[in-house]
DNA sequence: TGTACATCAGTGAACGCGCGTTCACTGATGTAC
DNA sequence: TGTACATCAGTGAACGCGCGTTCACTGATGTAC
């Protein structure tokens, strides 16, 4: 027989507690990584922020690397679903690079410990934890140059005539340029709507030259 | 009367013995962050490194992000003196692409450190490193407008008549770049020319492909 | 439904260790005359 | 040139503290029958 025990609820089932303590580490370390960077934060300061014993850490990560790449998963999964939603049903290449920057500022207001996150840990010092965000970013030039080759983008130049090797280029420099406006937003102060804007027009032209340029590079 | 009191050639003056140990903190700073972040190197390791006590710290800086500071001067400062000398005699516009190119892989090869160091710290835990390295390139953005307003460079497009801004805008895209493409070579696998290989030719194809766009920009 | 047992997330004490900073000091280098 | 004093880079002992990890444990949740 199946029978089943489902929780009442007020009570949480014991997988579901450990999900809230291991989401509550999460929690923690991120905050906690606002000004510091990931290997500098101890594994006793994250448990006493998320309000556990630092032996309880050990019931859901090896160690804090293990912790630094779920936390990429978190931050940068969830962004790629986000953006992808983005380029259906725009046309005009001036339409896609201001909405795609509204909607890049968007979430960098709303979530700008995980943006500070990445933009840290990118080049930082855990191995691990840098190589799951290369890998992750590169997943976003991938799925790039495929809207790109299926013209989904950018209506003008034929994408779908470049070779694959020009494409990636171009999206990874996108890409780049993307996770640098990030980091310029977070560092415009967060007070200032105006510095904000103008970071934001700053990366808006450079997009546009970049589309200007790739193009030039297509007709040439 | 003026007396002077030149130390013999095996003895080192006072000043020169203080300046050899501080640049041996320097040294052993920047030999730790190979694989770690500042804010996560003790000063203790660093005085073990360097030969000298944990007080002897003290007489040289404050504390450890002074020391951060310093070494962005060392690693920046040198770098823009560098590449102020390749620019001149150049013409053509791939010319001084290629040429910025290998003269960047250069200075990576030969000065990995200095470069992990900065993209590590550049959105690194250390608020006043942060600062010294954005100071610095912006300054790298400035002087390379100001070529770019002297037609020194990419003579095509009459960069004279630009607004400043919109020079500002192409420049501190190329200084991103430039910071991308030296981490970029600091991740392909070191002892694999290959690998370093293509990284530079997919920047030079993109930093190409920002030139096209620049000369389009210019010209609308 | 009730009982007896298994699981396992979180506990709390204990450990040895390296940390940053203080302080009074030493002794070679530098200076005044 | 010689002497007496000042400077100050580097020393070494000492401090209190928080760290990561170990271990045997507790007790609520889950399961078998």
């Amino acid at each position: 027989m199946n029978h089943r025990h489902p929780a009442p609820p007020d009570r949480l089932s014991r997988p579901e507690q450990k999900a809230r303590t291991r989401q509550a580490l999460l929690d923690a370390a991120l905050a906690l990584m606002e000004h510091r960077s990931l290997s500098s934060i101890g594994l006793r300061e994250i448990t006493r922020a998320a309000g556990v014993t630092p032996t309880a850490f050990y019931r859901h990560f090896p160690d804090l690397g293990s912790l630094g790449v779920a936390l990429v998963d978190e931050c940068l999964g969830t962004l790629r679903a986000t953006i992808r939603t983005v380029r259906d049903g725009l046309s005009s290449s001036d339409e896609v690079i201001n909405r795609s920057m509204d909607v890049l500022a968007r979430q960098v207001r709303d979530h700008r410990e995980h943006f500070r996150f990445v933009a840290r840990e990118r080049h930082g010092g855990v191995p691990a934890v840098r190589a799951a965000i290369a890998e992750q970013l590169d997943l976003f030039a991938v799925e790039l140059a495929t809207d790109f080759a299926d013209d989904k983008l950018l209506g003008g130049p034929r994408f779908d005539r470049w070779i694959a090797a020009d494409l990636r280029m171009v999206t990874s420099l996108i890409v780049n340029h993307m996770v640098w406006t990030a980091a310029a937003l977070l560092d415009a102060a967060p007070d200032s709507a105006d510095a904000e804007a103008r970071v934001i027009d700053a990366a808006s032209r450079q997009l546009r030259l970049i589309v200007l340029g790739a193009r030039q590079w297509a007709t040439s």
